[in-house]
DNA sequence: AAAATCTCCTGTCAGC
DNA sequence: TGCTGACAGGAGATTT
């Protein structure tokens, strides 16, 4: 369920109060939650203590601190780690009860009485340290190398996403959760923009012209924004911030989760469709289906 | 080789 | 009351 705007919540929250910071000592108390991390518990916790780590990062819904590198120059080394479905980074007060579902801790070597926790019900997600990707300045991780920039990242290239989209022979909302082609966006936001930008989930991307593209790139940008400056989608208290607060712009959602609802824009009720093991949301009249599709 | 499907996991809820 | 099954779904692994 965390999104880009969710994980964007949480990173600005760990940036201001986990980065800077030197590991005093970790506490691996679910090995599932580093997984991730081929080397084992003992050598993720081993080789984490006594680092100081770096201004937090964020690509798509993944984030990273990057380890300072004690000569200086370009982190050789990041701490990655990824929310799944239900994991949380919890900025705790010391000597607090260890949540149920408590997989990672990481105790601080400095007088702030907080620690950093990392609980996850569902243990999709998880913590890893890896190398960086070879004099990246902001020590991107090499593992995720891999995933596309973010829109909301001034580096993301609309006209090579358009070429990619046309390129490929699949659809569009099959493309927008394919994270090697455009990060950060899941299931809600996906719903969220094709309703915005009325476009039925099975259009071929092959059928995309150039301006609808950039639509759609429109929208996207807007509701992952308009997301972020509510702190984030929370249906249940799964996702929070770094505090335990949940977002509120589940109560802004247009698509995602109003089956039997009429549409904002036209009245008629908003259906749901299994999709691909979860769900699609959309109005059957703003958002056509494709005449040809199988 | 790109695209589609499978799988991991735990909790909630509807239905009987 | 308690059982069963559907559902939540990101992304690497596996299959087609």
């Amino acid at each position: 369920m965390p999104e880009l705007p969710e994980v964007e919540v949480v990173r600005a929250g760990i940036e201001r109060w986990v980065s800077g910071r030197t590991v005093a000592a970790v506490e691996v108390l679910h090995p599932r939650a580093v997984r991730r991390h081929l080397a084992g518990p003992d050598d993720f916790a081993a080789r984490l203590a006594g680092q100081r780590l770096g201004v937090a990062r964020r690509r798509g819904k993944y984030l990273w601190l990057p380890v300072e590198p004690a000569a200086g120059g370009v982190p050789e080394r990041a701490v990655l780690a990824h929310l799944g479905m239900s994991g949380q980074l919890l900025v705790q007060p010391q000597g607090s009860p260890d949540e149920k579902h408590l997989r990672v801790r990481v105790r601080f070597a400095d007088a702030a009485a907080t620690e950093l926790r990392f609980v996850d019900q569902r243990t999709f997600g998880g913590l890893s340290l890896h190398e960086t990707v070879a004099d990246d300045p902001d020590g991107l991780p090499d593992v995720i190398a891999h995933i596309a920039r973010d829109p909301v990242d001034p580096a993301f290239d609309d006209d090579a996403f358009h070429a990619a989209l046309r390129r490929r022979r699949t659809t569009i909302k099959r493309a927008l959760l394919d994270q090697s082609l455009i990060s950060g966006v899941g299931n809600i936001y996906a719903d969220e923009a094709l309703w915005r930008t009325r476009l039925h989930y099975d259009r071929p991307t092959a059928t995309l012209t150039g301006p609808r593209t950039a639509e759609l790139l429109t929208h996207i940008r807007e509701v992952l924004n308009e997301a972020l400056a509510a702190g984030g989608t929370s249906f249940d208290s799964l996702y929070v911030n770094v505090n335990g607060e949940s977002g509120y712009f589940d109560r802004s959602l247009d698509a995602y989760g109003r089956e039997d609802e009429p549409c904002r824009r036209c009245g008629t009720p908003i259906r749901r469709r299994p999709w691909m093991n979860r769900s699609s949301y959309f109005c059957p009249r703003c958002q056509r289906p494709p005449r040809a599709t199988a």
